[in-house]
DNA sequence: TGCGGCTATTG
DNA sequence: CACAATAGCCGCAG
């Protein structure tokens, strides 16, 4: 392990063995040293957060192993304030209410530091002012900081062994920190996509390219009047779902909201539905992935960038912006492997009831994971079809206790009951606004504001949807968890075939492959699939199954 | 100008 | 419209 700090503007400094050895490295040569370092010794770099990696990466220096502190202390105390002198407070019992900067002004004097070198104060917290924009930086202080960086890692390798099974913690939290530097990868090098095939797409929902302001406009206005022509209302507007209400209703539909699916199910009952709909799947393409959406996020060099998050608020799942993990169906085919390259593109089967089975300890659900279908097996044993057990093993998760798989939720209880309880403990919890925390350890807050007087309607229904907040986020985030594990395991191993991840999907990989190791890649995802298994999960009770493609486009892919 | 509501897309 | 997310436009309050 070899903590890194790296102040842009006033250098920088290296601290290995708990911080015991530490020296400054002038700011110019730091990538040339990191690079050497990596090359030689391939260390755990300790960095405070991802600004460290990204600037590595800027200095091109890919590392292949990091701690991340930030990420860590994320999975451990749930939220987002991981600065370290919260972190540091936090590992130390301190109470939360930390130390501000003094403001100097009249009544009050500056008083001389008389040991400016250290960042820890008598009472244990850490010095606000080195947190600061205008810290007056020393080599000396960078030392001491690539020091702090050591110990608070060290603090954070006992503070996790007390909270997850001391054998897995390790593993789980540098699978965290690795998605930290997977992220920084993504946001830097994009994801490939062909400018004009994306053009051409959507050109063929809205039209070409317009010149001018007054050009998009006459596009959008006739774009309207293909609705409004159906109707008697030519100054309705289509964008305000009041008034489309109003619209239909002129035409005799009556209905509760605008939205497509109850749309489509008055579809036959006049020809402005149908054009309604038509025009929201353009109107959808014009404002969100459109010419401006590709001017915007799609560079020169044909690479899609948008902003990588490695843990959302919720449970943990990667996000993306830009796009990146809600783009339609319709423009996947401009998602095109480079020259001489190809996808390899893979997704993990029924991956969130395979997680419930490994993480609750249910031996009967995780008996039904060995087959590639799991909802197989369950609907056997409900003695129900099929879809309706996939109804009722998502409503479980999802915390569904109404319509059509109620009545096979009771089957699940009956038939699996150590899952289900599982499920509900995490239910009550998040009713009664108590924390819970993932297999792997993280933790995800359920302090919610505002809980009213208990037994009026409203708040037994806010109850309820914390309730089924707190039980789908130990599925999802564990999900999330198990997914991570495998995304590094492949971004380690796929740097031997030159290839690169590309995009995470919650539980899909999209990686790119020069096209002579497209093979080897998909079998390498097989085996990183299995090494993820025995790294993440408590035994081998469960399997979990992939479904690898070689592939030039996203779209190609048949499931 | 910021925020909740509505709507869309995705896993 | 079960769980999660990003994102655009509208109306309304300040």
């Amino acid at each position: 392990m070899l903590a890194l700090v790296i102040v842009p503007g006033a250098g920088a400094a290296i601290a290995f063995d708990g911080g015991r050895h530490s020296w400054p490295i002038a700011e110019g040569v730091v990538g040339d040293l990191a690079r050497r370092i990596e090359a030689e010794l391939r260390p755990r770099w300790i960095v405070w957060d991802r600004a460290t990696s990204t600037q590595l990466l800027h200095d091109g220096v890919r590392v292949s192993k990091c701690w991340d502190i930030a990420a860590v202390q994320r999975l451990l105390v749930g939220g987002w304030r991981t600065d370290p002198a919260r972190v540091w407070a936090e590992l130390h019992g301190l109470p939360a209410e930390l130390p501000v900067v003094a403001e100097v002004d009249l009544f009050t004097v500056a008083v001389d530091d008389p040991d400016p070198d250290e960042p820890v104060r008598a009472d244990g917290y850490l010095k606000p002012e080195w947190l600061e924009r205008d810290f007056a930086w020393t080599s000396a202080r960078l030392v001491r900081w690539a020091e702090l960086a050591a110990q608070t890692a060290a603090l954070q390798i006992d503070a996790l062994a007390r909270v997850v099974d001391r054998r897995r913690a390790p593993s789980i939290a540098r699978a965290e920190s690795a998605a930290e530097l997977l992220c920084a990868e993504l946001s830097n090098d994009g994801l490939p996509m062909d400018r004009e095939a994306a053009e051409d797409i959507v050109s063929s929902f809205v039209g070409p390219r317009p010149r001018t302001e007054a050009e998009a406009a006459e596009m959008r206005r006739r774009r309207d009047t293909e609705v409004l022509r159906h109707a008697s209302m030519p100054n309705c507007d289509l964008r305000n779902p009041a008034q489309v209400k109003s619209l239909l209703r002129s035409i005799g539909v009556e209905l509760p909201d605008t939205r497509a699916r109850s749309l489509e199910s008055v579809r036959d009952s006049h020809p402005l539905v149908d054009a309604l709909l038509e025009w929201r799947k353009a109107e959808r393409i014009a404002t969100t992935f459109g010419y401006a959406w590709l001017d915007e996020h799609l560079g020169g060099d044909g690479r899609l960038r948008g902003t990588w998050t490695a843990c959302d608020g919720a449970a943990g799942r990667m996000t993306a912006s830009a796009g990146l993990h809600n783009m339609p169906a319709q423009l996947r085919p401009a998602v095109i492997a480079e020259r001489d390259h190809v996808f390899v593109r893979a997704d993990l089967g029924q991956i969130e009831p395979r997680i419930l089975a490994s993480v609750s300890g249910d031996r009967a659900l995780a008996a039904a994971t060995q087959r590639d279908d799991m909802y197989a097996p369950v609907a056997e044993q409900l003695g129900v079809d099929r879809a309706t057990a996939k109804v009722a093993v998502l409503g479980a998760m999802y915390g569904q206790t109404t319509g059509h798989g109620a009545a096979a939720l009771r089957g699940l209880e009956k038939a699996y009951p150590v899952a289900m309880r599982y499920l509900d403990e995490a239910d009550r919890s998040g009713q009664v606004g108590r924390d819970v925390r993932t297999d792997g350890g993280r933790l995800v807050r359920m302090a919610f504001t505002g809980r009213g007087e208990p037994g009026d309607r409203e708040s037994r229904s806010r109850a309820a949807a914390q309730g089924r907040y707190g039980r789908n986020a130990m599925v999802q985030g564990a999900a999330a968890e198990f997914f991570k594990v495998w995304a590094v395991t492949v971004r380690s191993r796929a740097g031997a075939f030159d290839a690169r991840i590309v995009l995470c999907l919650h539980d899909e990989l999209l990686v790119h492959v020069p096209s002579r190791h497209g093979q080897q890649v998909a079998d390498l995802l097989e085996q990183c699939l299995a090494e993820a298994a025995r790294h993440w999960a408590r035994d081998e009770s469960v399997r979990f199954v992939a479904d690898v493609s070689v592939i030039e486009r996203w779209s190609d892919s048949k499931s």
